[in-house]
Order: C-alpha cells, then sequence, then structure tokens
RNA sequence: GUGCCUGUAGCUCAGUUGGAUAGAGCAAUUGCCUUCUAAGCAAUGGGCCGGGGGUUCGAAUCCCUCCAGGCACGCCA
C-alpha cells in the first residue's frame, strides 16, 4: 500500500497534470489538523482561470476516498487529504516488523562505491576536540550511506609524511628518551617538537637538519625509517584507543606516506596533458579562468606537495575501487586546496574525477580563540570523552544506584552525548566549545533518545509473552499514536535527505522528533496499565515496539548506542 | 583587495528547495511523580527573519545593493 501514490495518481488523474508534476508540488501541511498531505491548487488557477479554493472545491467533491482516505477537504486554496488512520497504521506497523533494523532503507546504492575519506589526524600531534568533527560526520555518513546500499570504504588518510617528520626525527635525536615517550608518547613527541620550533628560532641551521633528515626518509635510509614507523605506530595505538571508545572503524589507514611514491605519475601526465606551467621556478597549473589561483605541483626545489600527493590518492583510489564517489570529510578551511585539485584533474581530463567532492565542515573553537596545538590550547578528546562519561556516572549513581552495567551505560550514554552535540546542527556551523553545553543532557540531546528509548523497551519487557503482531491497529488511532505512526514512516526520507546533502544532521533532528512524539504518547496513554483492555494494549505495543526499533537504528546512523535501561 | 560561507526569539539553531498563523531546545515564569523510568510531559511570555530595493497570486527562501562577522588566498597540510 502506498497512500502518497494514490492520492498522486488520483490528482493526475482528475487534473491531467502529469504524475511527476503533482509529486513535487504536493506537501506536508504545515500543521497536524490540516492533514496528511496537501496539494496547493495556486498554479491550476491560471491554466483552468478559475480561483483556487473554487477548483480545491470541485476536485474536493470529484475525490475518490477508497481504503486509504477518510476525508479529503479544500481550505483557503489547497486540497487537504486525511488518511484512514487505522489503515494507515497497521500497513507502518507491520513493514516496520517485517524489515526491523532496515526499515528506511533502500537499494538505489546497490552495486555503487563510495569513499569516505576522513578523521584523518596527523601522526605525533594531539588528537584533540577539533577531531572529532570530521570522525563524527565521516563515521555517520558511511553508515548511511551503508544502510541505502552503497559499498562504503572509510578512509583514515593520517598525515604521515611531511618535512614535519624531518623536524621530529631531528628533535627525538637531540632530546628523545624512549622510556619518557612510551610512557606518554603523543605528549612528549609534542614536546619535543614544540622544543625544535623554538631552537630553531635561534639556531635556523636546524631547519636545514630536519629537512636534510626528511630527505634521507624519502631515500629510504633504514634508520630513519625505522623511526618513522615508531613514531607512527606509537600514535595509532593512541588513536585506536579513541576510535574504540566511539566505535569508529577503518578500511584503510593509508596515509600521505602511502602516496609518497605514486606522485611521479601524475606529474609526468600533468606534463604530458601541457598543463604545468612554471612560475617563480615553480611547476604550477594555472587556475585563473575559474578566478582561482594556481595549483603548485612542484615546488622552486622540485619538491612534490599535499596538492601532487591529494591527486595521486585520488587517481590510485579510482584504480583501486572504481568509485562512484569520492568524499572527503574535510575542514571549510581547506576548501580552496580541494576546489583547486579538483579542477586540475577536470582539466586532466579524468571523466571519474566529478565522483570527487569535498563535504566540510565549521571550526571547533574555544571561547574567544581557536584551538591551537603550538600554544598549548588544545582540548584532548580522550578527556572530553571521559569527562562525559563520568558525568552520566554520577547521574546514574544518584538516580538508580542499584543499576546494572553502570559502566557500560555510562560509556555509551556519555559518549553519544558528545556525538550527539557535534552532529546536531549542519556541517557548517563552528562549534564554540564549552564543557556547559557539551555535558548538557536535557532536551534535544543524545540521552533524551536513549531515554526514550529505554522507556519503551521496559515496557516491552512487560509485556512478555503478549503477541501483538496482529494487533487491530484502529485501537490506538489518536492523535498522539497516529503522529508517532507518521514520524515512524518518515524515517527514509530523513536517510534520504541526509545522505543527499551530506549532513547527519537530518538524522539526529529526525530522531529526537520520533522520540519527543513518542514521549508525547507515552504521557498520554498508558499501556501496560491494568484498566487497559487486553487488545488496546496489543495495539499500543505494537508501536512501541515499532518505535524502538526505528529508534535503534536512527542512532546507530548517528554512532550512538542505545542501552535497555537508564 | 579578491573568492567562499554566515546573519532568524536573550542564547544555540531548524525552516521540507517559492506556499497556509516563521518553529524547536536552552534560559525565564507556572503546573504534573502513592499511577508503565521526572535525563520526562503540559502551559505562558519572548520575532522589523541584518538594512534597503526588486521579481509575483505569494519571499526567511530567488535577484541586486549595502552593513556586520568568519574562513581562505604559491611553494605548510
Amino acid at each position: 500500500m502506498d497512500f502518497k501514490k494514490y492520492v498522486i495518481d488520483n490528482i493526475a488523474e482528475l487534473t491531467g497534470l502529469e504524475c511527476s508534476v503533482v509529486e513535487k508540488s504536493t506537501e506536508t501541511p504545515p500543521d497536524e489538523k490540516m492533514g496528511d498531505l496537501a496539494f496547493p491548487c495556486f498554479p491550476l488557477a491560471k491554466i483552468m482561470r478559475k480561483a483556487p479554493n473554487m477548483i480545491a472545491a470541485e476536485l474536493a467533491e470529484k475525490f475518490p476516498l477508497g481504503d486509504m482516505l477518510s476525508k479529503v477537504e479544500a481550505a483557503s486554496g489547497y486540497l487537504n487529504f486525511f488518511f484512514d488512520r487505522a489503515a494507515f497504521s497497521s500497513d507502518i506497523i507491520s513493514k516496520i516488523s517485517e524489515t526491523g533494523k532496515d526499515w528506511g532503507s533502500s537499494d538505489e546504492g546497490s552495486g555503487k562505491m563510495i569513499l569516505v575519506e576522513y578523521s584523518s589526524p596527523n601522526i605525533a600531534k594531539p588528537f584533540h576536540i577539533g577531531h572529532l568533527f570530521s570522525t563524527a560526520v565521516g563515521n555517520s555518513l558511511a553508515r548511511i550511506y551503508k544502510h541505502l546500499g552503497y559499498d562504503v570504504q572509510s578512509l583514515n588518510h593520517l598525515g604521515d609524511w611531511g618535512t614535519q617528520f624531518g623536524k621530529l626525527i631531528s628533535a627525538y635525536k637531540r632530546w628523545g628518551n624512549k622510556e619518557v615517550i612510551e610512557k606518554n608518547p603523543i605528549n612528549e613527541l609534542l614536546k619535543i617538537y614544540v622544543k625544535f620550533h623554538e631552537e630553531a628560532e635561534k639556531d635556523p641551521s636546524l631547519n636545514d637538519e630536519a629537512r636534510g633528515y626528511f630527505k634521507k626518509l624519502e631515500d629510504g635510509d633504514p634508520e630513519t625509517t625505522e623511526l618513522w614507523k615508531y613514531f607512527r605506530d606509537i600514535s595509532l595505538v593512541e588513536f585506536n584507543r579513541v576510535y574504540d571508545m566511539l566505535g569508529v572503524k577503518f578500511d584503510s589507514y593509508n596515509g600521505e606516506a602511502f602516496y609518497s611514491d605514486k606522485m611521479d605519475e601524475v606529474v609526468d601526465i600533468l606534463h604530458e596533458k601541457g598543463l604545468l606551467v612554471e612560475s617563480d621556478g615553480a611547476q604550477v597549473v594555472d587556475l585563473s579562468d575559474e578566478n582561482m589561483p594556481p595549483c603548485i605541483i612542484l615546488k622552486s626545489d622540485g619538491a612534490t606537495i599535499y596538492a601532487t600527493r591529494d591527486i595521486a590518492a585520488a587517481l590510485y583510489r579510482h584504480r583501486t575501487y572504481n568509485f562512484y564517489k569520492n568524499i572527503y570529510v574535510v575542514g571549510t578551511p581547506q576548501s580552496l586546496h580541494f576546489r583547486q585539485i579538483f579542477s586540475v584533474m577536470r582539466r586532466a581530463g579524468w571523466e571519474w574525477s566529478k565522483g570527487c567532492e569535498h563535504v566540510n565542515f565549521g571550526l571547533v573553537k574555544l571561547p574567544g580563540k581557536h584551538l591551537s596545538t603550538r600554544h598549548g590550547d588544545v582540548v584532548f578528546l580522550e578527556d572530553v570523552l571521559n569527562e562525559s562519561i563520568e558525568k552520566t556516572r554520577a547521574i546514574i549513581e544518584s538516580s538508580s544506584p542499584n543499576m546494572e552495567d553502570i559502566d557500560e551505560k555510562a560509556k555509551k550514554i556519555g559518549i553519544g552525548a558528545i556525538l550527539y552535540t557535534f552532529l546536531k546542527n549542519s556541517r557548517e556551523k563552528d562549534i564554540i566549545f564549552s564543557w556547559e553545553s557539551m555535558l548538557d543532557f536535557e532536551g534535544e540531546s543524545a540521552p533524551y533518545c536513549q531515554y526514550s528509548y529505554a522507556r519503551g523497551r521496559s515496557i516491552l519487557r512487560r509485556a512478555d509473552g503478549i503477541d501483538y503482531s496482529n494487533a487491530d491497529m484502529s485501537l490506538a488511532a489518536s492523535d498522539e499514536e497516529y503522529s508517532l505512526v507518521k514520524q515512524l514512516n518518515a524515517f527514509g526520507n530523513a536517510v534520504s535527505t541526509a545522505a543527499e546533502k551530506n549532513e547527519p544532521f537530518c538524522i539526529n533532528r529526525y530522531v529526537t522528533n520520533l522520540a519527543k512524539a513518542f514521549n508525547k504518547f507515552y504521557n498520554t496513554h498508558p499501556i501496560m496499565k491494568d484498566d487497559v483492555d487486553i487488545e488496546t494494549k496489543k495495539a499500543r505495543l505494537a508501536i512501541v515496539n515499532a518505535t524502538c526499533t526505528v529508534i535503534k537504528s536512527a542512532l546507530y546512523l548517528l554512532g550512538i548506542e542505545t542501552v535497555e535501561s537508564m
């Protein structure tokens, strides 16, 4: 049964318009009391040379109700449709119980590969709160695309190459102490790295030394390679600890180093196509016809640069994965960089590069200042997660001291709360970090949604033994119940718009509204209380069960877990 | 200076791609726990949608212009 299609087909029949035209103009009324679906008659007024409200009234009279509609009404130029609540509810509820966690999925992505590059921290640098933006958005998008049937590969493009490694190696040789480093690797490596910069200001020859080490690294010198590998390994141990907490997994950790030997080919190709021109000693691609500064491919000393690496990476990914889309979840400050390399790839005639897309996001700021590694103005992500978990534990302990699995629950709720705040607004908005708003568990928040889920699950546990699979949904057709069912139906829409716009916050908003509708229902309708007759219980339980299913899968798409009680 | 982005309630933000009376959360005020989990529900107040022009049946949404803020602009990534 497809209620919307029924309405559209009949409007098309009565007006002589194309179905696609009708579908495009139908909309959801601003108020539920006005109906479930609306068709504005204003555009018809010109063609039919009649007032919109007249047209609406005529259509309303002629419209066949069938089994699916209970009422068709003309109101101020709109034609408003009311679905038959019982028919609609039993249709949706039974579909959800059939599909389970796959509700809202589709096969639009079948046979297509999507690459999502995200997180991408720099080796030997702290994993701070700013990295969570990319990590949370990327992980969510990967899950959203999987839900829509795409093959998805999560790529962590590690910052593990470049002159800074020469500096790090130089610093390590001078002041490094393996034992101290092993206790707290990132902190210690950062410390000597900062020290290097301080010393290099006094003695610029240090920079030459660092360049020398990087050159050795590029040439494959065993000792420096060994050191590089060591730094990379201990950094990954730290990163993976945070990824485990977040439930994030990658299919590839190929970073900049991996592509370091794949750039010559890119330079050759661009040269052959006549795209490279010399400018102040550097080889660049001129982009002035697109009103962009040139894209530097080879520096004046002949060395490659990150643009070259990113182009090499794109080419490698095309050959390896033959992707449909290649998404870069990277901050807004790099917009120009991506516009430049995408343009270079187009100029190289690489048709497939149209699938490359920069999914940008705003800055994470401290009140009044920027995050800055050099000035020590950083908030470690792990500290934020732990703080949130601790606060959650304190709340649980004060309200229900005997709660089971308190550690696990505090973790799921505490981390969920942080993820939620990073995914609740459109990506481009900056986030001003404050402990207060980060640890606010009231109102629109992950705990709110998780709490709604836990309430539902608690009721379902009470209903153990009752079979509500064939409930009579006409017994659950009140405003609150019906509006909850309509929310359940809207999941698929939320998932596809989230994918279309690469905006996880669409899911976030959706699941919050769903939880809101559920709480309203919960507060107005007793479910398992004694004075509720058994058939009504069944109908309401069916709704509760479906709601729990959908809240769980929606939160999953955000990377947020659920708990059975809290 | 040039390009991109942002400007909606005291604060943080939505606004279904041009539609009906511009909506949430927080904060404020007020109700609801001997009744399925109060991390909850209900109610009230709060708006020149940055300003000004235009496009049309109709604009927070599209175009122009000005104002304010952010980010980026050749050899870092």
